[in-house]
This record gives structure tokens, sequence and C-alpha cells, in this order.
DNA sequence: TATGAATGAGCCTTCATTCAT
DNA sequence: AATGAATGAAGGCTCATTCAT
């Protein structure tokens, strides 16, 4: 057989561990709670994982990549104009991270867990650079072809982006009509405009 | 008024727990760990305060309250032009954010909390309205009488700045040198420049 | 004063704590519980009493002196003729028992607390001791006025009846329609009829 | 059926309650204490029976059914004339609640704590609800067959009976002495004489 | 490959008791 | 005479982990 069962199975515990830590959080979910929705025993899980830190690194990878994959895609289906374009990439961003997702959940979660949990920093730290670089080919990239040039160091733009979508969810989380998504975009194509200057073409 | 070791007592306790939740996060700290911080036997923790619940609703309104006054006070000391206390009040309240202080842990690890436990969110969200009030006030009334009005809702303005020093906070958390502090001063002074535009003074 | 303050603080908690253990039982009634139905602090009942141990015997003192009161005035009222008498008095010592009174629950409870509570054991020996020749002293001599002699043991009589009595409750406790009252007199009738013979009067 | 020494287990946990509660009484009862006496952890316990309460329905279960079957076996022993069989279940009767076996002290206990945790009364009342059915099957209409019909309600002579065998048990839990076997099968005699009538065989 | 069984450390909470005031 | 403050032991329960099967 192609897969070997194994893989199968870790994977579904991946994905199970994945949902019941999206719902309830990590310091909330025991390997029961994971086993229970994987269907599975509590020995399974440890079978496969030798340890609940190693299992929930698994579900950031899975998770951080999920991301990563719909923030590429986001800046990739972006039309002619580079302002048409950012207007679509930036509706799409804040719909990942507003929709409330299994995945966006996971990782707003283990990134509160990292703050006192050293071990996953680095993987959060990798996903947010590589976001960033995403977000940074696309972005400035595009707006150079037009002319346009950032007024701070290329690289901190798309952390501002990001970071302002991501302290936006914040506010969402905590009251829901905080942000209107309408009034966002409206508000990233002023901010994005002022970012960069027309200079000579690259 | 014989006994008013109490109030230094529960005092010493609500400060403890802020110590020790910052460093260790809400799901990691115990009452003994609390206990211990704060020199006393876990019995009188709970003399002090019927349940961890409870005094964790304690900590966060000192570390939201601690926060709140900071941020108030960076607006207040602005200088005598508005871009002058633009930038001023943004580098206290990045300041705040990025030393990593006491306060700001807990407020940050509380929140991830509320995400699965309501009974936090009212108390994180009066917090937020709070904070996007109190720059409101300063920041788009300072402006108006420049004749500068904003170009998105009023209300949304100062969201839109907190939500950014948040999001930026949380790249810093996992990677300290997401964030040069000078530049993001200057990216905000261009962002300010751009959600405001030249109208008839108020 | 005639009643030092002390004396008075004293009767009031072992009332409250009568009350309290009557409605929760001896071992969920905590001296938190006591001392705020006495409307005191927890130090205070230490004061008077140097242990919970202590409190509680003189509890049941207070509970079998009222019921043993009540039973001996139960027997005096008694009619002219001996079988009135003999009505009256069950009705009374059913009425004192199926009632659930403070002290009837109080009773109850420490006796089985005294199963493995020696302390408790010979308070409660005293107190079925004492309803025993009461109710010996009352209804054997008022039947043997009669020339009515016990076919067993006389001693043995009044713990008869009391036993029967107590048996009975206990099915009433946890089934309130286990007996009727009414049948209840009746069927101690024919067994006090049963129980002695006719034989030369006294 | 690879793993059946669960049910084993639990049987073991179950017993050694049994044992402990006898001993101590509920509530002086720990599930420390179970855990000790079944050489097992506290963890063990806790993975057969959910919670202490869950454990206890059960030690009860064993109990009632226990007693339950001595009292239906004493009844069938019964010799060839019902009299011979009323004073051998007499004995048998009394010989189990006085024995102070497990079960009877587990029961007793266990209908005190009853008086204020309603989650256990149903059981006992259905425990005493059999106990009373078993025994007015075979007393009254063992009686019946010699013509003999009861002078109070049929329901309420078995009641009548284990009341006074229960009502008797307490004052030997107190006090040893209180209770002559041969003297209460002689009167529990007496009594059944007078509780019944000569009338048409049925 | 996966399960059932068991462990032991730790958690929040309750409570009788002590003691300075 | 009584209170407020604090302690420390214990209790029921959860949980990550181990291991024989």
């Amino acid at each position: 057989m192609r897969y070997k069962k194994s893989a199968i199975s870790a994977a579904q515990i991946v994905d199970a561990a994945k949902r019941v830590i999206a719902r309830q959080g990590y310091a909330q979910t025991s390997l029961k709670d994971i086993a229970t929705e994987a269907g599975m025993s509590k020995g399974a899980i440890h079978y496969h994982f030798p340890t609940k830190e190693v299992l929930v690194a698994k579900v950031l990878e899975a998770a951080t990549d999920a991301v990563a994959e719909r923030t590429l895609s986001a800046w990739q289906a972006g039309g002619s104009d580079p302002m048409t374009a950012l207007r679509a990439a930036v509706r799409e961003l804040w719909a990942v991270r507003a929709s409330g997702s299994d995945e966006v959940h996971v990782i707003s979660n283990l990134l509160a867990q990292s703050l006192h949990d050293e071990a996953l920093r680095p993987q959060l730290a990798a996903y947010y650079q590589l976001a960033a670089t995403q977000t940074g080919e696309h972005l400035v990239t595009a707006l150079a072809a037009y002319g346009m040039r950032p007024r701070v160091s290329p690289e901190f733009v798309p952390r501002l982006l990001l970071g302002l979508l991501d302290g936006l969810v914040l506010q969402v989380f905590v009251d829901p009509d905080a942000v209107d998504a309408d009034e966002l975009v409206k508000a990233v194509e002023l901010i994005a405009g002022a970012l960069f200057e027309i200079g000579p073409p690259t």
C-alpha cells in the first residue's frame, strides 16, 4: 500500500487535534479530547506522537502551512492593476482571519501559548517571516512595477499590513462588531497609498 | 478599622498573581505558584478571593487600568502641534507594548484565554473600547483643530492605530527584531497623514 | 448580670448548630455554616467550644433532652384508662418522630455518625436507656395496675415499642408514604394487647 | 474479550469500598482510603468509576442486593408450619442485622446520608420496598393458607416487622446488650399472633 | 498498530484550627 | 468576648504518560 496506515492515522490525529484546539484552546484541550475526536484511544495518540508537545508542533505546522497557502493565493489571484489586486488581497486576507477558521484559531491560540513556551516560538517566527516575504514579494514588487517605491524599509511594509490585520482580529475576537470589512479595505488602500511614493520605475 | 491588613494582603496577592501570570501564562499558573510568589499559603489566597476566576478578574482589571492610564498620559503629554504629539504618543504606546511589561503580558495572555472563556470577554472588550475612545478623543479631535478630518469613520481611526500596534507586538513576541521603533513611528506618521484630509476647521 | 454573656452566646451557638445539623447533616456541616447561622465569626465558635467535637456533644445533649422531655409528657398526658393513654402516647411519640423536628433529625443523624464515632455512643445509649425507662415506667406499671403483666421481660417492652417507632421512621425518611399514623396506632394497640396477659393485680 | 481485568478490578474496588465505608462511614471515607484498601492508586478508582457518587451507588446496590438475598432465603428456608417458619425467619433476619456485617453497616450509614442526599433515596426506597414485598409474600400468604388474615393492611404487616428489627438494631449499635435474640423471637411470635385473626381459609 | 488499564503528580477548593488584636 | 487573618492538611478530580497485551 502506498500510504502506510500509520501515516494516515497520524494525519487523522493531527486533524482532530486541530479541530479540538481551535474549538477549546490548547490549555483546555486534553489528549482524551483529541483521542475522542479522532475516534481512537489515548494510547493510540501516544503511539504516533511521543508527547503532547510534539503533536502540537505538528498541528501548528499544519495550520501555518494552510494559512500561508491561502495568503499566497490571495496575492496571486490579484487582477491587472496593483490597486485592484491589493483590494482583493486585503479582502481575502481579512476573510481568512475574521472567518474564524480552525487554522486561524489554532495559530492565535498557540501564538499566545508561545509567549510562555519557547518551543513554539521559532515555528511561529518562521510563519510570520514567510507571510511577510510572500506579501512583500507580491505587494512591493507589484507596486514597484508601477514606479511606486516604499517610503519605509521594504521588509517592513508587509509586516505593517499583517500586523494591522492581526491586531484588528484580536478586537473582533472580543467584540465582533469592532471592524467593518469595507471600511478596512478602504483604510488599507489609503494607507498603502501613503506608504509608497512615485519614483523611477525599477 | 482595626484590621486593615486584609486590603494590603489582597493587593499583594493581586500583584504576585500579575507577575506569575505574566511570566507563565494563565493556564500554566497554579494557585500554589501565586501563593509562593506572594509569600503566603494557598489557603490565604482563598481567604481573600473565593475562586481563581475572581482573582484573575482582579488581576486583569489592574492590568488594563495600568495600561489605560499609560495610554492616556501618552496622549496628554503631547506637544504643541498635533504631529509632534502624535509622534510622541505613538512612541510611548509602542514602548508600553513592546517593553514586555507584566501588564501587557497579562492582557495578551488573558485575551487569548478569553477566546474560550467568555467570562473574560466583557472586561477586555471594555478595555479596548476605552483605549479606542481615549485615543480617538486626543488623536481625532486634536487633528480636527487643525482642520484635518478623517477619511474613514472617526471611531475606526483609533482602532486602526491600536490594532496595528497590537498586531505588531505579536510579531515582536515571537521575534524581537521584527519591528524597529523609529521606522514604526515614521510609518504611523505617514499613515496618519493618509487617513486625514484637510477640510474646513471645526 | 445574672446570665453571663458567655453562657448566652454559647447557647445561641448550640441552637444554631442544632438547626444547621438538622438541615444539612453533621458531615455536611462546617463550622462556617454554624457561625453564619449564629451570626458570629468562626473564631467565636472556637472561643466557646475548643473543638467541633465538643460542640456536637452539646448539641446532641440538647436534642436528647428535648426529645426525652416530650416523650415524658407524652406518657404523662395519658387519660384515665391505660389503653386510651397508650393510644394517645403512641400518637404523640410518632408525631415527635415523624414531624421531622430539628431534634429528631439531629439524633438520627448523630446516631448514624455514632456508628463510626465511639465518642457519641455513650450519650446515645443513655438516651435510649432513659427513653426506655420513662416508657417502661408509665406503660408497664400503668398496665400492671390493671392486672396486666408483660409476657416478655419488662425492660424489653419499651425497647420494642421505641424500636418499632424508630425503625418505621427510617422508612418514612426514605419514602414519606410508607406509614399511616392511624394504622400504626391500631397496630400498636394490638401488639400491646399481645405482649401482656391478665394476671393477679400487683 | 482480551481485557477482562476491568470487571475484576471494578469488583475489587466496590468490595474494598464496601469494607471501608462499613468501617468508617461514607463521610469519613476518602477515595484514598478506598484505593489503599483495594491496593490500587486513586487514579485507578477514577478510571473505573467517574465519581465517588457513582462508586457509592454501586456499593449500595451490592449491599442491598446481598441483604435482600439473605432476606429472601430466610423466608424460603422456612419449615412446615408457619409459626416454625416465622421463628426461623425472624432469627435469620435478626442475625443479618445484628451481626454487624459490612452490608448492614453500609446500608445504615447511607440511609443516614440519604437524609441529606436525595440521590441515594430512590435506591434505598426500592430496597425497603423489595424487602417488604418479599417478607409480605412469605409471611402474609403463608399465614393466609392457615386461614389467618391480617388485622391491619396487608402491606403494612411486613413494614412493621422490618421496622421493628431495624429500630432495634439501632439500639444494639449503641448498646450491644440492648436486645436478646431469644426474647425478640418470642416477642415477634406474640406480635404476629396479635396482628392476625382466624378467618375463612383462602 | 492500537487498546485497556493503571499511575502519580498536580489542581482547585474546603475546612478545622490557631493566634494576634 | 469576639474578629479577622492565615495556615496546612486533606479531598475529589484531571491528565499526560507508561506498559502489557
